[in-house]
RNA sequence: GCCUCGGUAGCUCAGUUGGUAGAGCAAGGGACUGAAAAUCCCUGUGUCGGUGGUUCGAUUCCACUCUGAGGCA
């Protein structure tokens, strides 16, 4: 479905808003939505999919407030979404609101996403084969994930360095750019900017200790918000808890609890647990993006001081990127 | 009041026949090309309850002391 009239080219300008989740990225960007008419482009890999909802934190119709949204419940949770469908989706979603004169607003803690609308990244080169990946895969159990590794090395050495022989998910991705040969692996730079592409980054941090306070809390307010339920009728409706969807903090702890593996009160440690894990993990992701503009939000998440610094910063650059342009 | 067993990393505990200590979990750091809320890599953070004593040297042995649990009165 994304190859069918080739990929979209990037284009912008666009403003880009990052950060851990729960330091609360989705009110502060409605907030500036309303303030800046911008539509909101969402860059979170669970959020796409319908009917996962509590457990994605996706806000609600009620709190989008009329402000357009794009890039969520795009996916059947029974299908697998990847980097590739979010880029290809995500610049027709931002291409579409430049044309209604509007500045697209990307939010989202799926690192991933956002580097692949902020950067020059072209998956199209080698399109992923679910059949070789399962025997890859097939072979790495029966023999050890040394074995993907050794033929890695074995026809792209440089490559091989640049991944852990037991990560088998990269060691297969890899594999899949080498063996599609030279043009594809060749050339390849994982942080190329976007040529004439104007985008400012803006980073949320807390810190550590009350992000994971208000991660705990998020946690339980889901439990009562009905989490379990959700879960629950997303299995009964057919969707496989080993899915990618199902594979979302949140999802995969409470169908170990439904399945009967564990006690819902340890799914909820584990989850809590999972997510602070994941907001580390997001930290260290974004951390090392020299664009990133970072705002502090105070420990009690309140984003009165945040959003109009936050709203000074874009007002100034929309103003500079006009100058340029103009 | 007496007896017994404990007090070592954030937690649960191991250990040193005397040479200042290590596991699990929690945690911290990092990587990142079509699964990315996924996947993977690295790391022990410590007044060994306190004060004295013996000793070249004490977390280890001794005394006293503080503290927790249990038992006997």
């Amino acid at each position: 479905m994304d190859t069918k009239t080739g990929p979209v080219p990037a284009c912008g300008p666009f403003v880009a808003l990052v950060g851990a989740t729960a330091t609360g990225k989705t009110a502060l960007s409605i907030e500036i939505a309303r303030a800046l008419n911008c539509e909101i482009v969402s860059a979170d890999s669970v959020q796409v999919y319908k009917g996962l909802d509590i457990g994605s934190a996706k806000p609600t119709v009620a709190e989008r407030q009329g402000v357009p949204h794009h890039m969520l419940d795009c996916a059947d949770p029974r299908e697998s979404f990847t980097a590739a469908r979010y880029q290809d989706g995500a610049r027709r979603c931002i291409a579409g609101i430049l044309g209604r004169g509007r500045l697209p607003l990307v939010v989202g803690g799926t690192g991933l996403y956002v580097h692949a609308l902020t950067y020059d990244v072209d998956f199209s080169r080698v399109v992923g084969d679910e059949g070789r990946r399962q025997r890859l895969r097939a072979l790495a159990e029966e023999h050890g994930p040394d074995i993907l590794y050794a033929r890695l090395e074995e026809i792209a050495p440089e490559r091989a360095r640049a991944v852990h022989p037991h990560n088998v998910k990269r060691v297969i991705r890899a594999l899949e750019i080498a063996e599609a040969g030279g043009a594809a692996a060749d050339g390849y730079d994982f942080r190329k900017p976007l040529p004439g592409v104007d985008i400012l980054m803006l980073g949320l941090k807390m810190d550590r200790a009350a992000l994971y306070r208000r991660i705990d809390a998020r946690v339980d307010a889901m439990i009562k918000a009905g989490l379990v339920q959700e879960v629950q009728g997303l299995l009964d409706s057919g969707v496989d808890s080993g899915l990618p969807s199902m594979q979302g903090l949140g999802y995969k702890e409470i169908a170990n609890a439904i399945l009967g593996r564990c006690t819902l009160e340890q799914a909820i440690a584990d989850i809590k647990r999972g997510t602070r894990r994941y907001a580390k993990r997001q930290e260290t992701w974004f951390k090392r993006d020299p664009r990133i503009e970072w705002f502090e939000v105070s420990p009690d998440g309140s984003l009165n001081g945040t959003l109009s610094s936050i709203i000074d910063c874009v007002s100034e650059w929309k103003a500079c990127t006009m100058n340029r342009r103009g």
